[in-house]
DNA sequence: TATGAATGAGATTTCATTCAT
DNA sequence: GATGAATGAAATCTCATTCAT
């Protein structure tokens, strides 16, 4: 919450966190050191180890707070019916789960040849993947699959491209949202008129 | 024929960015050392700078290599009328110049983080808004300005995340070339029968 | 006693500096590599780094804690009356203190090259000058003023050209601040009989 | 041949030590590198490699350019009586070498620890321990012989320090000379009324 | 809960020098 | 007279990590 004013005792660990993910977001991966986040934090070096055990350690760790939601987006999706309602609320609680920890994917997208060899790489290529297979039908034509990625990405750029295009962030979310609703719809039923 | 006996003379500056590339998409930039492309190359580090001045300057050698065909493009689409015929036309011209440099443009897409504080990221961001440009009204609405970006990046994610998809690369490139050109013609005439 | 059997721990900041001065006063300051100031003090090169920012910093270090007496002396010497007295105490203290910390001069002596352009190269300037100022008069003839000059070169080169002639150290120095004197003297007084 | 005439062509071997030694009394031997030299010339650094055997033998050579009026006035002073208006005459040719060849005397005064390694090194001490033999006499009392070095310096300094002084640099030479001659003459001449 | 001190590995870069052409 | 291509050695510096206290 507070980003300025923390009180000194008891959750180190949270504000490494907070820095850490400010950094990374900020400047990538690597080119962010652990001298950096301690002299941000006003801490040692070591003081970081004894929070965490390495600094892939510290990007895992936020990576598993913030990406919960989605883990219970996916599950929820598995237990609903394939209709196109489904489909859509969970564009819906997707782009906003997005928006909540938009650093974190902001992240994700910019150091995607880093976050690849980590040991959440599997992990994330996994929640696409399980993302993707709730929004499309696996035997659709190559084209609406495409369809279904797209949808997808297009809610990614949503937070990315869209920065240097006017306008409010809210307003264009869910813009990237209708679109990304449009596209699916699409895939999943071909056969309304165009 | 042989693709491991490089023939040893004369031809080395091209070899490095070769090696480079190779390397850079495999691992990433920071990942990738002097060292490792040397020694790939059976030459030593200090031969590297005899060709290049720096290892940022060997990436931004590569890219203006490869980024020509991109630039011609934009110019090229300059002198055009802002027809829907125009902007396929670009979308299908893209889309070929991304398969042909696909590695460089795996690269970018992947090292964000990376390329945006290289000498490079500025010139990258021009050309992806310019391209836009190319293909969006300026007035449009911001759910049409979405589809623009979001027909390009179908056509990146077109090379990337559908490595998980089954089916011939230039298929799926095709596909998502379709896609691409779907949004943009939507984005073209908002009031087209749907 | 042991000058070569060094306490292990709590002190290695001074003893880096202790080698370094000795090095840099030996073989020049470019000449000397941090390799060899950390092979001599058996540590890494890392564990220099732990304690000086950059090899310049270790010079830096060096100077300013060896530096303070003759910026104390300049600071003493602002507040007497500009009399004869003053001036001789000015070359007296002076000399005493370029013996105290001889290595320093030494080397700032034989490696103007080097410190003129390190940050220290504008305070040395500045001492310099400082000094100058409280043993000349401002409107003093060009040759009064190039005796003054003189004067702190003697004492200078009493420690480093006087190598090369016999005779015991204490006793060259005293007769370099003896000449330094009556050179200041001359200047103070150009009237006096000769 | 004997003219002095230089056109763009076939000079190049005087043109690198012209370059050379800019450079060097600028910025220091160590750190002015072959490249910069070669830069600066237009040429390729090999190119020096044809005309020099190596970095040092550029130095030697200027060094033994410039030197030979000093050489010859030692050789010169050897045949004369040692009376006070040998010395005079010396330092007053002395001073005028030293205005003829600056830069070299600001570069040796500047980067000695540098040049005490090399192989001039032991010529340069040399040389000076020559010319103080021709001014002092080998039996006179220590603050004598410090009178004579001083004069030696004080001539030096003339070049250098006093470039923070205001005025004429020929007058500043003629002042520092005539300050040089009073502490030779009091060094040859102790009785003399003061 | 943290720090102070240190390390081992490795990064990028620079340099003087060589040699076939 | 000079170049193009390359090398071997070394330099400065940074980093993630460890551990006794």
């Amino acid at each position: 919450m507070g980003s300025t004013s923390q009180p000194r005792r008891g959750n180190t660990r949270q504000r490494i966190q907070d820095v850490a993910l400010e950094l990374f977001a900020q400047q990538g991966y690597e080119k962010t050191s652990l001298r950096e986040i301690a002299e941000q934090l006003d801490v040692t070096k070591a003081a970081l180890y004894y929070h965490f055990k390495t600094k892939e350690d510290i990007l895992v760790s936020i990576f598993e707070d913030l990406n919960k939601p989605v883990e219970d987006l996916i599950i929820w999706g598995e237990t609903q019916p394939r209709t196109l309602e489904t489909k859509t609320e969970i564009l819906r609680r997707y782009s906003e789960a997005l928006a909540r920890s938009a650093p974190l994917f902001r992240f994700m997208q910019e150091n995607q040849a880093t976050v690849r060899d980590l040991s959440i790489g599997e992990t994330i290529k996994h929640r696409v993947l399980g993302l993707v297979d709730l929004i499309k039908d696996p035997d659709a034509p190559l084209t609406d699959q495409v369809r279904c990625f797209s949808a997808l990405f297009t809610m990614h750029a949503g937070m990315l491209a869209l920065k240097d295009v006017d306008g409010d962030p809210e307003e264009k979310r869910k813009a990237a949202l209708e679109v990304a609703v449009e596209l699916v719809t699409r895939a999943h039923d071909p056969d309304a008129p165009r």
